[in-house]
Parts: structure tokens; C-alpha cells; sequence
DNA sequence: TTGTAGGCGTTATCAC
DNA sequence: GTGATAACGCCTACAA
């Protein structure tokens, strides 16, 4: 079989000689030992109908014999079409984050799609460099977190034409797609409960505002909706923290410190209203009762307490499960540049308010 | 200038009428500008100090001008030498390995090496399918969660030549180099705290051994323990559970259904540990008095609730750290195969034993 | 149904 | 210090 075709043998021999590949099989080596030229190897593997059956069967012994694994870069750099996506993630410690990360995952995966991932330590620069990087790695789409990001990143994407999905909120002039929920509305509609409930004095935690449009819309919506409700409603009932379980705790203490009046606090995420809760409940203090406490994001903590907390439901793995969606429309060459996915909220009322 | 290169800036042109690449600018464009051949931009930006500055100088400016990037798949298929690694984990929704994560992409950002990441979904055949695909990527380097790997995920790794990180064990025969922990000592030592409190009759929670290394090794550590204490030490005093706190409050009550002698349960991690501790209290069951709790993982939920967790603390992020290390050593070509990384474990005693 | 020619954008090699 | 040439491994376009 071999020396009915001397001359690819020849000449990978000659190159390997040359430049030493990584020992690897290749297309031609596979080629070779079937009998067939190259391109019948690459399309007896992409699209086997077009291969009669009799040379797709010896090819993919010759395959299963070399243990050979096509090389996707080159596959990649060939046609232009890289089957990876990349995904900017704030932090990796907070598992809201990694349930819209399991989402997109799960998404590319069925499409064999491999994503890669960065972390931008909620850095707007940080995001800069990673975008950039992934460009250079050709990547065929960007999954980002949030609206805000710096100029350069901005004109990179554009200038990439790749498809870019942002997430968690639905800005006025979106990059690319995005899929998310109403910040403002939904810290309103948690506000209006606690209102309805009757509290008089709501204080607002959430984590720092600079250049997180999801925090800033929150607190927004919900002086806004104290506003409406007729009620007082300065900065000054509002509070900013790191994120962690103790950091909730520590917030709450603050609050009755320099509040004393407030009977409820509204935190703008589960881990915060959770480590709140339970530091107060080590500190004696009933709730509702005595401070009423409210969270966001419903985590799995969030109803596994007691009080079970009262809190906003977002679908996160949906989330992601979108996201990755229009990133699969948009490599696939569909329009999706201004679509804008409302996936909704929903106020969880449990026992903590 | 641009005269002094005709046949380039013609052969450029040629091609890109007859293939239309993406439209961006590439290292020959950039050298055209910049009035050299297209080896000096790549060394101006690979080794600037081989260039010439003036040189240099021209071809930053170009490459500023044309929005330039370079095109890491060529780079990378040119050079053999990707700057990519994968990571399989189980699952992506349990902190402890997002946590392994986090140490592992932050390692890799210094160097500006990408992470490509892979759910199994606890199954070893999906994590052979990603193996492979990562393999097809051309990743330069794999991290592996556990010691428990199909025959031809095996097969493939070793045919591959890459360095291979396990993490979260120490396996007799490691796929390559591995960074974890005794899983059987760390069980065992609490399991002998337990005793020497003076619990009797003390159950082990799990999620399911199969395929499950940790999970097999944490259970014979318990019964090897009790053993040699002399105690009874029959399988009838463990159980398997689904991961979540849910389910760890309904094996707790499934436990003193069937074993109401029970006075103490070890949960081989904190979720289900947290749930139980949850789900005991909402019971008015009273912890450590009624039934004592272990965890194990050290997660901030086992300090945060009230009483604390006993549990035995595991550096995740520093494992994450160390795992991603090994990977770059070992692309740098250092050999990484056979080394055992024990990152050890600790004990951590609190309120809930 | 299968093959030929050449390009994808970069880097290794060797020469000047 | 800089450049010409070929190679990395595959795919598109066109041909047979």
C-alpha cells in the first residue's frame, strides 16, 4: 500500500526530518497508510456521507491503528473557524458566577465547543488584557459580566466582528447580544415588599458600586422605590462591602451602630443577607423580628436557613444556558448583535422578612 | 516605503482577494507598513531586544496604527508550543473546586497561559471524550481532578507526551505528576478525634465511592479508624448522599431512622455536613449534645453557622496553585512525571463535635 | 467520489 | 541586525 504513493511518503519524511513535528500522526500519515490522499481523511472524519463507505471503513481503521487526534489549530487557522469561546468571569469565588459559568459549559459542550476561561478579579483593566489575549487566540466568541467595560475593550470587540454576549443586565447600548433581568426593577420590587410588609427604617448593602452596573442599578432601584413609597430615601442608608459570609455579619453590626431605627436590610446578594442572618442570630437578635433581613440571587443557602431567607430569584444556569446559546447563533452566523433576553426575576418570600 | 517591498505587498494582496481572511491585519501587513519583512515584526514583538530600535520603534508605531494582534493559532501551530491548558472538574457546582480553580487560572495569568476548562459531570467516559478534545486542541498541558481515569483516557495522556497534573490525591501510580493530600489519613484523624471525644457510635456520609478515589479513600480512613480503636466498624455505618445541603439534612434524618444510636455523623465534606447542622436545628435537635457533626473541606459556611463546624481544612486554592505550577514546569520542559505534591490537611475542631 | 494546488499566519532555519 | 524560504497540519476552491 505504502509505495502507491512514494511522494507523500517521501516528502513527510523529509519534513519530519527537517523540522521534527511532535512525533504526532498527522492527515498525511493517516492518509497514507489508508491508501487515499488528505483530503479524503478530513472529510471522511467531518463529513463521512461524503466518503464512500468501503474508504471510510479503511480510513478509520488507518485512524484507530495511529491513535490519530486531528489537530485543531491547524484545523482552526485553516478555515477561520476556531470551535472555542471564551468567558470573563468577575471572580471565581462566588458560585452565582460559576452556576452561569456550568450553564454556558454545558451549552458549548454539546456543540463540542471548548470554553475558555478568564478571571478578571472585577478589574475593568484585567478584562482589557483578557479580551485581548483571547482575541489573539482567536476565540469565536466572548461571554462578558455586566456592561461596563473600559474604551480599549470596547473597540477591540468591535473591531474583532466576533460575536459578544454580556450578562446579567440589559443595557441601552449593548456591545453585541445580552441576556439579564432588570436590576432596578427587581431591587424595587424587593424594596416595595419590605415596605408592604411595613419596616419603616431599610438599609441597603451591596458590594462596591465603581464600575459594576448590576450594584449601581440595584441601589438605584431601590432609593427609587423608597422615593415612590414616599419614604426618605439618601445615601446615607446605604452601605458597601466586601463579599463574604463574615463580611455580612460585619456590615449588619455597622448598620445598628450608626442606624440604630432600621428594622430591615436589604442585601444586594445572598452571601451578604446570609452571613448577616447568621451572625445575628449568634449575636441574639430575632429575625424578623427585631431586623428583618432580605437577599438576592437565591442561592441554595439562602432557603436552607432558618429563617429561610426572603430573596430574588434569577435562573442563573438559564443564564448561562442563554449566553451560550446566542454565542452558538452568532458563530453560526446568525444576527444576533442588539438582541437583548429579559430572563425575568422573581421575589422569594420566606420567613427572614 | 512601501515600494521597497512590491512582491510582498502584491502576494499579500493576491491572497487576501482570493480567500478573504477575517479582514485583520496580519504580521505581513504590519511589516509592509513598517517597511521590514514579517520575521522582525515577529521578533520586535517576541525578542525586541534582537531589533534594531529605530527598527523597533517603526514597527510599534504600525502595529499601534493597525489595531494588530497577533494570530496565537498560527503561532502556536508554527511553534508547536500552545499557550493553553485544560482542567477537567467534576462538577462546577461545588466551591471546592472552583476554588482549585481560582489558584489554578490566576497561576497561569502571570504567565498568560489560557485555561480551557471541562465539566465531567462526575463520569469518567465524559471526561475521556474532553481529554480527547482538549488533546485535539493541542492544549500544552491537563490537570485531572482525582486518580480515577478510563483505560483510554490513560492511553491517550501518555500517547500525548504532555504533562499531566492529578489533583485532590496521591496515587500509588500517578498518570504524571500530582499534587493532593492522604485522603484515607485526613478521614482517619478525624475519625480519631471523634473517638477520643468520646462519640460511640459515629456513621460516615459520603457521596457515591464509585469512580470516586477521595470518596473511597475518605471511607476506608473512617472504618480503618474505628478498627483500630476497636470499634465495630461494618459498612452499615455509612451511607452515600447527593451532594447539596438538602440532601445532607435527609441522610441525617435517614440515619436516625435506621441507626437511632447514632451520636455522632462524619460528613465527608461541608455541604452535606452544613445541611445536616441546618436541618438538626430547624429539627430541635440539639448539636453537639444530641448528635455531634464533622464536615470536611473547611469552606466559609463550616466557620460561619452557629455551632461551628469541626472539619478538616484543605489549602484548595494553594492545591489549585501548586497544580497550576507543576503544568508550567513542565511545558517549560522540566520533568514534572512521578512528582507527589502532599499539600497535607488540618484538623480544624470547633463547636459542632 | 476523490484529488490537486495553494493558502491560513506564524515561526525555525540558515544565509547575508 | 535582517531577510528569504520552507514548514506547522489542515481546509477551501476548483478540477477530474
Amino acid at each position: 500500500m505504502a509505495d502507491r504513493h512514494p511522494r507523500e511518503a517521501s516528502v513527510a519524511s523529509r519534513a519530519r526530518a527537517r523540522r521534527k513535528g511532535h512525533g504526532r500522526a498527522t492527515l498525511a500519515d493517516v492518509a497514507q497508510r489508508a491508501g487515499v490522499s488528505p483530503i479524503t481523511v478530513s472529510r471522511a472524519l467531518r463529513s463521512p456521507l461524503l466518503v464512500a463507505a468501503a474508504t471510510r471503513e479503511r480510513i478509520a481503521r488507518a485512524v484507530e491503528e495511529m491513535g490519530y487526534l486531528p489537530n485543531l489549530l491547524a484545523g482552526s487557522l485553516a478555515s477561520s473557524s476556531p470551535r472555542t469561546a471564551a468567558a470573563v468571569l468577575p471572580t471565581l469565588d462566588a458560585s452565582i458566577f460559576t452556576d452561569v459559568l456550568k450553564g454556558v459549559v454545558d451549552v458549548l459542550d454539546r456543540d463540542a465547543y471548548q470554553l475558555v476561561l478568564g478571571n478578571s478579579h472585577w478589574s475593568l483593566a484585567v478584562e482589557e488584557t483578557l479580551v485581548a489575549t483571547f482575541l489573539s487566540h482567536r476565540v469565536g466568541a466572548i461571554i462578558l459580566t455586566g456592561a461596563t467595560h473600559s474604551r480599549r475593550t470596547r473597540v477591540l470587540l468591535a473591531a474583532s466582528g466576533i460575536p459578544v454576549v454580556e450578562t446579567w443586565s440589559l443595557p441601552d447600548e449593548p456591545l453585541g447580544a445580552c441576556v439579564g433581568f432588570s436590576n432596578e426593577a427587581a431591587a424595587a420590587a424587593m424594596t416595595r415588599h419590605l415596605v408592604a410588609r411595613g419596616y419603616r427604617d431599610v438599609a441597603f448593602v451591596s458590594a462596591p458600586v465603581d464600575d459594576n452596573d448590576r450594584t449601581a442599578d440595584r441601589r438605584r432601584g431601590f432609593l427609587s422605590s423608597l422615593r415612590a413609597h414616599g419614604r426618605e430615601a439618601g445615601l446615607d442608608r446605604t452601605f458597601e462591602s466586601p463579599f463574604s459570609l463574615a463580611a455580612g455579619g460585619a456590615v449588619l453590626e455597622r448598620i445598628r451602630e450608626r442606624r440604630p431605627a432600621t428594622d430591615a436590610v436589604f442585601f444586594a446578594n445572598d452571601v451578604l443577607a446570609a452571613g448577616a442572618l447568621l451572625a445575628a442570630q449568634r449575636a441574639g437578635l430575632r429575625v424578623p423580628q427585631d431586623v428583618a433581613i432580605a437577599g438576592f440571587d437565591d442561592t441554595e443557602l439562602a432557603g436552607a436557613l432558618t429563617p429561610p431567607l426572603t430573596t430574588v430569584r434569577i435562573d442563573r444556569e438559564g443564564l448561562g444556558r442563554r449566553a451560550g446559546e446566542l454565542m452558538l447563533a452568532g458563530i453560526r452566523g446568525e444576527p444576533i448583535a442588539g438582541t437583548k433576553l429579559d430572563i425575568g426575576f422573581e421575589i422569594v418570600v420566606r420567613g427572614s422578612t
